[in-house]
DNA sequence: TTTAAATGTCTATTGATATAGACAACTATA
DNA sequence: TATAGTTGTCTATATCAATAGACATTTAAA
């Protein structure tokens, strides 16, 4: 928690020893106490003045992280990173499972359209092959973790948003599709700074990081059946893969 | 590539903007002309001063990815983006293998420690136990991929450091050592702005950001051999995980 | 009821960030 | 060889970010 902040990057102080402290919680650092340090003790640490550690502290409170009580101290008021398992059967709403206690996942929009030249390739469909693309958001605890943009079959799985829309879950909705099992073939990922879309869609600050999965599910016949670009806030989420 | 930038959020607009372009070039959406369009058009799509975008461009000079040239406009020097495959068989060198003409492995530091709470955790030996420290840094074709910082029991592997030295890979240190194989366990991955200390081992600027992994190597037997935290230019890789 | 420890508020100053406009210097091309 | 289009440089101004210090207010514990 040491390692000193930077100056001089396009990214104010404040904002750095926010993340910093945003991250720190979410690693448990402060768990005996509940409480962050006082703010003398933090500009003592990153070498700054009070009034900015006061700022980043004011960010925070902002996001509803922690809750500054005069005379007190500086309480958490929530410590977040959820941990999402990539394995082979891996499933949003379960692999999050008891992290949190409400999993939804929102229907934004759909459609169906022709298939690119990268929606081609993963699904192994003609270029041009009619496919049904949804944009979704899902939420634990009402927070966004992540949004996604998936395609699908069209012949297959013509009524995936209306069973998405309804069950709030992909296993789910392939379920009520006739589709009782299947698995992940492949997960790519990346990181960036999220985009204007991301920021409002996950409800980040300009600065905060994205990971980003391109992922494939087959049927138990290997055949894919989605193809799915993830947006995960990198404060909330972060991968497990087991082998 | 509209969507507009924020103001008031800590990020500068002009990292903000310098972020964007950096995407949109890796993204091949100047792969046409081969340049970054002229300063005014992108001040007027972001809506900001022409300044602030030269203040953007010049920090991506400062980078290597654009040159600025007067009286022509600005060029893309370089776009690109390692794929490093996690598998149960995950190996550095040989997955990056043909896509950079010369991989290396530097060592930069080692030392023999007691195991704290995480290491001991992940190897599967007592708090306290000897273990072999390495701090590493991988190169594709002179430009550094990762640095990382790995460990290792040392009642079995007292040689790494000097192994690694010689060979400039882990795989083939293991092999000097006795070792003719071993399978990726577990992978944990996050993702972070870049510190002072990745600044300097990944030659990279202020703002960057890191992957994170957290992975353990085992033996064929499930006994750990390795476990190590390495930190990889968001810019320059990407992951792909096949189940 | 004191007192120590913590957050809250205020003023003042400096440096970084962003805007605005004008013009110089260079390149490619008509 | 003009000329349009582009980057480079300069001055000036306004706002945000960060530092510095002083003191008020609240809480919990001695």
């Amino acid at each position: 928690m040491a390692g000193q902040v930077q100056r001089q990057t396009g990214v104010a102080l404040w904002r750095q020893i926010a993340d910093r402290i945003r991250q720190a919680i979410s690693a448990g650092a402060y768990d005996e106490t509940g409480m962050v340090p006082p703010e003398t003790v933090l500009a003592q640490q990153f070498g700054v003045n009070r009034h900015t550690v006061r700022s980043a502290i004011a960010a925070l409170a902002q996001e509803g992280i922690v809750r500054a009580v005069q005379g007190r101290g500086t309480l958490i008021e929530r410590k977040e990173r959820l941990n999402f398992p990539i394995t082979r059967r891996t499933r949003f709403t379960a692999g999050i499972g008891e992290q949190a206690r409400a999993m939804r996942g929102l229907l934004l929009d759909h459609g169906e359209e022709r298939a690119d030249e990268e929606v081609a390739r993963w699904l192994k469909l003609r270029l041009g092959a009619p496919v049904i693309r949804m944009e979704t958001v899902r939420k634990a605890d009402d927070r966004p973790v992540s949004c996604a943009t998936a395609w699908f079959p069209a012949d297959r799985f013509a009524g995936m948003p209306a069973a998405y829309e309804k069950t709030e879950s992909i296993t789910r909705a392939f379920a009520d599709l006739g589709l009782s099992d299947y698995v992940r073939a492949t997960t790519q990922i990346t990181a960036a700074h999220a985009d204007a879309a991301d920021l409002a869609a996950l409800e980040l600050t300009p600065g905060a990081i994205v990971l980003i999965t391109k992922a494939v599910n087959t049927d138990l016949e290997g055949v894919p059946v989605q193809y799915a670009i993830s947006r995960f806030s990198a404060d909330r989420v972060q991968f497990t893969i087991e082998n």
